[in-house]
RNA sequence: GCCAACGUGGCUCAGUGGUAGAGCACUCGAUUCGUAAUCGAGCGGUCACGGGUUCAAAUCCCGUCGUUGGCUCCA
């Protein structure tokens, strides 16, 4: 163990220390700022997992450059070793003294707080109205535990349609020592990022000439995407789905009747029409940014009877949402990706059973992936919004279905008010990327609003027609997005059955390549992927080329091996372990693939 | 979409007003080699794109495109 990886960096929320220590340290800055740029208003500045930011409304700007001024007239603060007070005022004298210094976002939050009201001075030098808490002195902050990391636009109160202020995210600790090891993680967490080792590695890539957002797939990557879908298609054949495919495309009125087009077209690429009378009128195509309409017409190609149902139609639909520029990034969030998508049509009656066998489904993808660090987010609607379609009755159902189910399953879980998708509620399953940012993964929602807006029936035992109801769903939740945090939570080490190249083989001079190339051979037409290493460099070359490709097998052939039918091994994990006969790596293979473990 | 930063051979990066550089990769030659880099030579860039300032622009200014960190929004 090294001597940083006993460096404990503690959570905001295990040590008050440590949110007093940050929330005065947004003060600070927000005095540094307003010594350095009068004209800056202040607004909030809360602590944040790993430091703390305070918004600023300011004519122009703050660019890096700023950041090293504020950055040292906060040390000088700092050392002054001001004291900080608490001052209790009453709502009238807080609305006085705060109209005085000009500070119109301050009066707005003061609307909204109780009595009493309280606020903080940095000795005679500054004060801000604050809950707190603190600490008593500046000099209780360490002029090295700190740094200002960025600048970003931010919405007042979070809403683009007011204005934007400038925030300056800072990081802050308790000891010099935990600041340098915050940034030795960062680092280490950055050479885990799936846009660099997906470069590295050689996945998948983006093309300016294509289009942002766009990703292009190698043949590696190819590998990697179709090991698992083919993976997901075994388990939904042994969970009796049916396998459909549909266009990319379709008119604008399949998406009118979904719903699509009044509440989802800001997400959708622009229309094609063949004529500017057709597009008036809106008579042309879109690109699909969901399966569903699609998957719906199937069904309804046929009345269905009630004998037919449960119908679960699987497709790796490929979909293209029209994504704001600002918020592409690598595989996590693109412009067209892949959703291991299936609708299930089912009877009132089943929709319980059906929904806790797609939640078992989507749990045992996660356990053959490996993946343990998730939350379950209850999606459900805001109901002060109106971008939701159907009544409240049905949302109502259809909420306390999710809820059944999660109560019946003892899942730990929580609620996102505002997280449901325009036609009905989710069960959604949330990740962690190496950066820390959360990106929602697999889903499963319940649906009563399209049937009825599609007029679907079945003919149930009594000869009457009815409307059956919906189950949206996919565990991965996209090809690209789950890629993008596989590669993050591997570090680009994949398990055998996932890697693009399993095996490589390397011959230690020209002289054993055919012996390499029959090895090969016989390993391929077992299946597994294994490349013979032509190179020509020695062997050191070799295994260090393989290291850096993140290999799980490698095989050194040299004299010896050809001598004995064997293979000396090398993994990734175990290093270097002699030689094996060929018969004997064959079957370990098989049985690592199988197990989706290790050599 | 908004705010900021960035964009130099395939990759990683140096060069901040005066004739475009390095390492790796690639090609060729020599070496036939035992578990993370053999040696040498060669190829390769109108410095993202378009405009402007200047005797002179990778370098300064404006615009566009793209990437990154945030905000807003989502698989």
């Amino acid at each position: 163990m090294t001597e940083s990886e006993n460096i404990h960096l503690p959570k905001t929320d295990e040590s008050d220390d440590l949110k007093r220590i940050r929330h005065t340290f947004s003060h600070v800055m927000a005095m540094a700022v307003q010594r350095l740029f009068p004209k800056a208003q202040v607004t909030i500045g809360p602590w944040t997992e790993y430091g703390f930011y305070y918004d600023f409304d300011n004519p122009d700007p703050f660019s890096d450059k700023d950041l090293k001024t504020i950055k040292k007239e906060m040390i000088k603060i700092i050392k002054k070793d001001y004291a900080i007070e608490r001052e209790e005022v009453s709502r009238e004298d807080a609305k006085k003294r705060i109209a005085a210094l000009g500070e119109p976002y301050k009066l707005e939050i003061l609307e909204g707080l109780e009595e009493p009201i309280t606020l903080y001075h940095i000795a005679d030098q500054w004060w801000d109205l604050c809950a707190g808490p603190h600490v008593e002195s500046t000099r209780k902050l360490h002029p090295k535990a700190f740094d200002l990391e960025s600048v970003a636009g931010a919405y007042w109160r979070g809403d683009e349609t007011k204005a934007q202020l400038q925030r300056i995210y800072g990081t802050a600790w308790e000891t010099p020592e935990q600041l340098q090891e915050y940034k030795r993680r960062r680092e280490e967490a950055k050479k885990r990022d799936h846009r660099k080792l997906g470069k590295e590695l050689g996945l998948f890539l983006f093309s300016e000439d294509v289009g942002p957002g766009l990703p292009l797939w190698t043949p590696k990557g190819t590998l990697l995407r179709s090991t698992l879908e083919d993976f997901l298609k075994q388990e939904q054949v042994k969970r009796g789905y049916l396998p459909v495919v549909t266009p990319h495309i379709a008119k604008v009125d399949l998406f009118k009747t979904s719903g699509h087009w009044q509440k989802y077209s800001e997400d959708m690429f622009p229309m094609m029409a063949e004529t500017e009378e057709a597009k008036a009128n809106e008579m042309g195509f879109v690109m699909k940014p969901m399966n569903c309409p699609f998957h719906i017409q199937i069904y309804k190609d046929e009345l269905r009877s009630y004998k037919e149902l449960p119908m679960r139609l699987a497709e790796f639909g490929t979909v293209y949402r029209y994504e704001q520029s600002g918020e592409l990034g690598g595989l996590t969030r693109v412009r067209g990706f892949t959703v291991d998508d299936a609708h299930l049509f089912v009877t009132p009656d089943q929709l319980d059973d059906e929904f806790l066998k797609v939640v078992d489904l989507i749990l045992a993808v996660f356990n053959s992936l490996k993946l343990k660090n998730f939350k379950a987010r209850l999606s459900f609607r805001d109901p002060d919004s109106d971008k939701y379609i159907g009544s409240d009755d049905v949302w109502e159902k259809s909420q306390n279905a999710i809820r059944r189910a999660v109560e019946t399953l003892g899942m730990e879980h929580f609620e996102g008010i505002g997280e449901a998708a325009f036609y009905g509620p989710k069960l959604d399953f949330i990740f962690t990327d190496a950066l820390g940012r959360e990106w929602q993964l697999g889903t499963t929602q319940v649906d009563y609003n399209l049937p009825e807006r599609f007029d679907l029936e079945y003919v149930a035992a009594d000869g009457t027609r009815q409307r059956p109801v919906m189950i949206h769903r996919a565990p991965f939740g996209s090809l690209e997005r789950l890629i993008g945090i596989l590669i993050e939570e591997y570090a680009g080490l994949f398990p055998l059955w996932l890697a693009p190249e399993q095996v490589r083989l390397m011959p230690v001079t020209a002289e054993q390549l055919p012996f390499a190339q029959q090895v090969a051979e016989q390993m391929q037409l077992l299946g597994v992927r294994v490349m013979v290493d032509r190179s020509g460099e020695r062997l050191g070359k070799m295994v260090r080329n393989s290291e850096k490709a993140k290999i799980p097998v490698m095989a050194v052939i040299g004299a010896k091996e050809v001598e004995g039918n064997s293979l000396s091994i090398r993994t990734r994990q175990d290093g270097d372990l002699g030689a094996i006969s060929v018969a004997d790596v064959i079957t370990r293979l098989k049985e690592a693939l199988d197990s989706h473990g290790y050599f």
